[in-house]
DNA sequence: CGATGCGTTGATAACTTTCAAATTTAGTGG
DNA sequence: CCACTAAATTTGAAAGTTATCAACGCATCG
């Protein structure tokens, strides 16, 4: 698992600075510019698996042996709870990397949101070539402080008011979305409410609402258009 | 970079206001047995800075220069919101690391809760260090999965109802105290609701509620003593 | 078509906050 | 040690927000 680690913070800080500070104009590409030696390696040592729509990735529990990356599609990660609900973890896009855990078991399960593709990595072995490269350990560091930062910014939107998630959710969409002010949803009203901690009904209701104050439009109901961003970002806060 | 002067100036302030007052209650290190390395290398490179109450360690968008662990009292991060509102990040008790930044600066002030000791130590030599000693890195990375942990787990708590919230708090504490079933709260009402994303009304009537239904004695406000975990637990979920 | 799944809208209920006041606790100076 | 003031906590009533329950519209698909 942890193998030898040897990497200063230095490199982090200055790998994850200039992501940090997205420049006003333009949403960067997805999952920021460079591939890492990490996403290299991926690359090399993984296999690419397909799967369809709502099929399992992984389950919570099990032992976590792999690490994911999305080729194409979108997978979610979820959490059921007692009560019945669904919490929703993360909604992962083409680029990203889940499934990295510390515990050695997965807490949360993962399923296609649609037809996807997925580069599967076996965790040993990427923790073998850790020891060996010492950017690859740095790669490893950089995920898992990202993946830190993100979950930061999640309960900083978990403070907020109901109009103010949905708001946050809009603008990080866009954020992640190519197209700058369009956004073509790949989930549905229940996942983001899932995602939000809301009810399906409520983020219906606020996104009517939205549109009512003019801030956005929504053509149809997996499609979203900013209209005042500045707007939106004041009430993201 | 000016960060030095303003912490150095803060250390200063903090220091000469403080007179010595007897510390709080609060025993034996929360943590573990083991002493990592990294605490090791903390304790030799690192220097005792002493606060009292509501002093600031560190102060949000000040470049993040060092890292702090508790040595006695506690210290609460927090963050105070465009309407008004402050969000605490975590309550640090005695051995609790914090202060670590990825983006070179603090995303949160930090002060202490009560009159407190705490160890600084230079993140510039800190990654110097890990830079030719592995386990040092390798404690940094630790040291950050285990705080995306307790991130999830406060992604977690901000889903559930105030009753949950603070059910899981109390265990949290408990988790955390020394002495079982009794716990000693360092900390207010009004920093609780902080904590939690409530009102310190909701908190104030949940502990009633939870007295009432027997799950919880409070003795004195600052005081908790858990008559029955399983009824607790079964909350948490 | 009719069935089914998804999204929207409405009415009502539950929960949490807000505002206000009472009560307890802690700190200070005589 | 007591009295007094200030702060913290608790409690009550009303308002606001979100969830729940129910119904409807609108697509897709067999």
């Amino acid at each position: 698992m942890l193998s030898r680690i040897a990497i200063t913070t230095q490199a982090l800080r200055a790998s994850s600075a200039g992501r940090s500070v997205p420049p006003m104009p333009r949403p960067a590409p997805i999952d920021s510019g460079a591939p890492g030696p990490l996403d290299q390696a991926m690359q090399l040592m993984g296999a690419v698996m397909r799967f369809s729509r709502n099929a399992e990735v992984f389950g919570e529990d099990e032992p976590a042996e792999y690490l994911y990356k999305v080729v194409s599609g979108g997978v979610r990660t979820y959490k059921i709870h007692d009560d019945g609900r669904r919490q929703i973890g993360a909604f992962h896009l083409p680029g990203d990397i889940f499934g990295l855990e510390f515990g050695g078991k997965h807490t949360l399960s993962a399923e296609a949101m649609s037809d996807a593709a997925v580069l599967v990595v076996k965790r040993s072995a990427l923790d073998a070539l850790a020891g060996r490269d010492a950017s690859i350990a740095q790669g490893l560091f950089v995920l898992t402080s990202r993946q830190l930062q993100r979950m930061q910014g999640r309960v900083l939107l978990l403070f907020k008011s109901a109009q103010e998630r949905v708001a946050s959710f809009l603008l990080e969409m866009a954020e992640r979305s190519p197209a700058g002010d369009s956004i073509e949803l790949p989930m549905s009203r229940q996942e983001i409410a899932d995602y939000l901690g809301l009810t399906i009904e409520t983020v219906s209701r606020t996104l009517t609402g939205l549109q009512c104050a003019a801030m956005i439009e929504v053509p149809t109901s997996r499609c979203i258009v900013l209209r005042d961003r500045p707007a939106l970002d004041h009430m993201n806060g």
